[in-house]
DNA sequence: CGTGTTTGACCCGCGC
DNA sequence: GCGCGGGTCAAACACG
């Protein structure tokens, strides 16, 4: 055990040494790349055009974190599988804020309930067998697997992407090696989640395969690790990732009866982009714990926490983007989109939802604190009081310069 | 005291 | 069989 402890620590010296001096070539080599392979960009710092987002899905979220490890986005973006081109997110991205949205809400209920745009339902992800309006799973040979690794990436503002991912194969571009990729997620996800009683996870592993849980990832551009998208966490984990210099966390939704786990992890190629992959999906509407009553309502605000106190926060999303947005300031990326929640998207990249809107275990929140509700929240003054009034008019109206903001 | 984080230990699957 | 890497557990600790 030391040994393996040593031995992760010297990796992860290693790691930091070779990403030091990593980081600065990978920036360069991901330019070039999104040239010439046309692969994703997920907004890097010095390329301040590039807003657009991608979408690509991935076969497994394995993949995602591969893809960070490697230190290489842009491969893991490869745009070369994406059903769309650049160009679509830029023409609806990054002007448009709900242009992701619309995306999505084209894509039938998949990833945006219908009657609400902002709802977004994990049951969505499991893929769907119509995936054919679906902009994001368009030409994409998906098997339809229980769960479904997406992504998607919304542009949303111009020096932030997100990507999200679902734990399905989509990506695949190949079909064989998404499928595999597949199965062995399945299995390895059967494993962990049933870890948690060793005696039960033996039986559970003989028994029946549990089927696995919808699994979504996305990147967001933020300075916080760990997001917060409304619901309270707990962590319970952490670990050195390979090739990373940045450790992974795992937290666990710790509301009772409510399996859903997240990962999150910080890109070793791009810093600035956290990747988190939410596992499982929410099994109550929000967190109404003892402290919870809705978060915005009741805590307005700034957890701040910055650190991971935020986790242990829980409010609606939109006011977590609020406070996302101070917290993480720039941008972040991920537009989520929010779907609709926030009209917005920002241009400014301020803001972003991540979990809360994007993610399907949130679908709950979301339908049930409908748009209006958002919105009237926001126009109520969460918003207000919360942020700064001019990085809310930013987030929500207007597109900015990004540079402007950096 | 309740809640959440930290972190070493442990388990498990996979590849060699 | 062994080592590696990922994921989880749980005791200790921190904090309000």
């Amino acid at each position: 055990m030391e040994k393996k402890k040593e031995e992760d620590h010297q990796h992860h010296h290693l790691q930091e040494q070779q990403q030091s001096s990593k980081n600065t070539e990978t920036k360069i080599e991901h330019q070039q790349e999104q040239e010439q392979e046309q692969k994703l960009q997920i907004s890097q710092a010095s390329s301040s055009s590039s807003h657009m987002a991608n979408l690509v899905t991935s076969s497994d979220h394995h993949q995602l974190e591969l893809a960070g490890n490697n230190m290489n986005l842009s491969s893991f973006f490869d745009t070369s599988s994406l059903p769309f081109s650049y160009s679509y997110f830029e023409d609806h991205s990054s002007n448009n804020p709900n242009s992701f949205l619309d995306l999505l809400r084209q894509d039938h209920n998949q990833f945006v309930s219908s009657s609400n745009s902002s709802s977004f339902s994990f049951d969505a992800f499991p893929l769907p067998n119509n995936n054919n309006n679906n902009p994001f799973f368009t030409d994409l040979p998906l098997p339809q697997a229980e769960s479904s690794e997406v992504v998607n990436t919304a542009p949303t503002s111009p020096n932030s992407t997100s990507v999200s991912s679902s734990s399905n194969e989509a990506a695949n571009d190949n079909n064989n090696s998404g499928k595999e990729v597949l199965e062995k997620n399945q299995e390895e996800e059967n494993q962990r989640e049933q870890k948690g009683t060793k005696p039960q996870l033996k039986a559970k592993k003989k028994n029946q395969k549990k089927t696995r849980e919808a699994r979504f990832a996305f990147l967001t551009k933020s300075d916080i690790d760990n997001l917060d998208d409304g619901y309270r966490w707990r962590k319970y984990g952490q670990k050195a990732v390979k090739n990373s210099p940045y450790p992974r966390s795992y937290y666990r939704c710790t509301t009772v009866g409510c399996g859903v786990k997240k990962r999150v992890e910080r890109s070793s190629d791009d810093p600035s982009i956290v990747m988190t992959t939410y596992e499982g999906q929410h099994t109550h509407p929000f967190p109404m714990t003892p402290r919870g009553h809705i978060g915005m309502l009741t805590s307005p605000i700034l957890d701040h926490g910055a650190t991971t106190a935020l986790s242990s926060s829980f409010s609606i999303p939109q006011p977590r983007y609020l406070q996302l947005t101070q917290q993480h300031q720039p941008y972040n990326m991920y537009n989520n989109n929010s779907l609709s929640m926030i009209n917005r998207s920002s241009s400014d990249g301020t803001f972003v939802n991540p979990g809360s809107s994007s993610f399907p275990g949130f679908g709950y929140e979301m339908s049930q604190a409908s748009t209006s509700t958002t919105s009237s929240i926001r126009d109520h003054g969460l918003l207000q009081d919360i942020i700064p009034s001019q990085i809310r008019s930013d987030t929500i109206n207007t597109q900015t310069n990004e540079e402007d903001k950096k």
